[in-house]
Order: structure tokens, then C-alpha cells, then sequence
DNA sequence: TATGCCCATCGTCAGCTACT
DNA sequence: AGTAGCTGACGATGGGCATA
């Protein structure tokens, strides 16, 4: 009997178990189930059934899907808040300059009034 | 034209947070 | 505890430009 073992897929052609991330090579997945050899000291053979793997492999194809456009989405955001942080700095300059000119002609004026 | 450098963009991973 | 979403960090890639 064999025992399906549950693991993580990682990258194509790598597996993540609770000892570490190891290398696969894959064969015989016709049959609906798998021949799974993995780089270790020992020379270990896993059987996973082949629906069992393709799910994985859906599920992982379906989370990178995902936060790849996250993280488009998320780049998006970002690029927006730095525009309008921009906006911002440059309408505060401007109020900036207007509050500077009028500080300077208030300050002329008094100076006017005081000599007269 | 080939080469090196800089910058922008993208995909992926890892870690965190909020939710169930 | 498990899951999904968000985001910083990292490496890969491609385009534009200056220089030999």
C-alpha cells in the first residue's frame, strides 16, 4: 500500500516536504498516479497520485495568477499615492510662495504707514 | 557596432495582517 | 489554525543612452 504523502509544490521541478526543498523528476503520470524521485542521501521513491499533483499544481498556477496581478494592482496604487503626494508638495509650494509675497507687501505697507 | 551603465517594469517569494 | 490579500525585497529582462 502507499501512502500519499502531502507536500507543497514549489517551483516546477522542485518539492517542498517537511525536510527541505528538493529536486523531481517526475514519470509514469499516465496512469493517473506518479513516480516521484527526489534528489536525497537516501534513494527514496514517493508515490503521489496524479490528480493529487495536479491539483497542487493548480492551486500554485492559481496563486501566482493571483499576486501577479496583486502585485500589478498593488505597483498601481503605489505609483497613484506618489502622484498625488507630488500634487501635493507642489500646490503647498505654490501656497508657500503666495504666503511668502504677501507676508513681504504686508510688512512694506506697515513700514510705509510707520514713516508717514 | 559592441559594450557597459542606468532605469523601469515584471514575476516571484516571504512575511505580515485581517478574516473566518 | 488556516487562508487570502497586500506589499517590500530581490533578481531577471529589455530599452535608452553614452562611450570606445
Amino acid at each position: 500500500m502507499t501512502i500519499p504523502l502531502i507536500v507543497d509544490v514549489i517551483p516546477a521541478g522542485a518539492l517542498q516536504t517537511e525536510s527541505g526543498l528538493h529536486t523531481l523528476a517526475v514519470s509514469g503520470t499516465a496512469g493517473g498516479g506518479a513516480i516521484v524521485q527526489y534528489a536525497t542521501n537516501q534513494d527514496d521513491h514517493f508515490y503521489v497520485p496524479g490528480p493529487m499533483l495536479e491539483d497542487q499544481t493548480r492551486k500554485r498556477e492559481l496563486r501566482l495568477l493571483k499576486n501577479r496581478e496583486a502585485a500589478r494592482e498593488c505597483r498601481r496604487k503605489k505609483k497613484e499615492y506618489i502622484k498625488c503626494l507630488e500634487n501635493r508638495v507642489a500646490v503647498l509650494e505654490n501656497q508657500n510662495k503666495a504666503l511668502i509675497e504677501e507676508l513681504k507687501s504686508l510688512k512694506e505697507l506697515y513700514c510705509q504707514q510707520k514713516t508717514e
